[in-house]
DNA sequence: TAATTTGTGGGAAAAAGTGGGGATTGTGGG
DNA sequence: CCCACAATCCCCACTTTTTCCCACAAATTA
């Protein structure tokens, strides 16, 4: 499971160094073998290790073929899905299309998530953190009852 | 159980001696196996021995997934969340990131909490125990009906 | 005060991350 | 059909960061 956060940088030919905390995890689940796509509810990638983005993918097909909706999300998942393989010093090349789709310039920030790794740029990212913070219902739900020190 | 409150200073590194008191204390729970991560309501950072924080996940990722806010805090704490384990000399490395979020310099302070200890940097310590102290509504708190039975 | 534990600092090897040259592939234009 | 251009791949070399270790300072205990 992925967990934790990690600054890192693009390169001008849009290289990524993937930090060697999860580089390993990869390593473990999937032989290195990746797969990056769009996240549509945020303006960030999401990098799954093969085996998990194949459940991802036939869950997305299994969805009902009729509603526009699925079709436009199957779509846009399947459609940005970009095989990975780190080169030699462990390193991704990230697709153009969906650099630019996540705005991601010259420093990143990649968080992990459980099954898989959210890549952000770093302004946008600390944008959002900011909103979220400052989010008052969040910060209510943090201290609902599973939460506070009295269970924690 | 964790309490009491503790100096500690960070070094260049980065690096922070866990003060002996609470090492012993992990040192049963988890054989020293840490993980830490940021309070979304105030800038510090939560420090939980692992099989602690392993229950604390679970609870979020059972939290409803469509739900936005909860979608929110899962990023923000599990997103944050950083395996630690004490080097030789009993210290732990705190990540750039949690560093900067909880605005830690030199000075901080160790509050035990339970389950949990919380990282602070002392000056913004101080700062809000002295809001805290001169807030009136915690004073009242203390005399309110619920407490009444709590002869602290 | 001596002895032990706890806390601090920093050197040096190893690992991780960065930059870029040049071969290779693929595309579009002349 | 061939050339020019651009993107990608596969290397190698260099820089920075991290990790591991040792030595000392400070505090606590005997």
């Amino acid at each position: 499971m992925f967990r934790g956060i990690n600054s890192a940088t693009l390169d001008t030919k849009g290289r990524m160094a993937l930090p060697a905390r999860f580089r390993e995890l990869v390593a473990g689940a999937s032989d290195g073998s990746l797969v990056v796509t769009i996240d549509t509810k945020d303006r960030c990638l999401l990098l799954y290790p093969l085996p998990l983005w194949n459940e991802v993918q036939e869950k997305l097909e299994n969805l009902p073929n009729m509603n526009p909706r699925s079709r436009t999300l199957q779509r846009l998942l399947i459609g940005h899905a970009t095989d990975l393989e780190p080169d030699g010093n462990g390193r991704l090349l990230l697709p153009q299309k969906l650099r630019e789709y996540a705005q991601l310039d010259k420093k990143l920030v990649l968080v992990g998530q459980g099954r898989k790794i959210e890549i952000w740029s770093e302004p946008l990212w600390e944008m959002r953190m900011e909103e979220w913070l400052s989010d008052q219902s969040v910060a209510e739900l943090a201290d609902a009852e599973e939460f506070t020190g009295l269970s924690v």
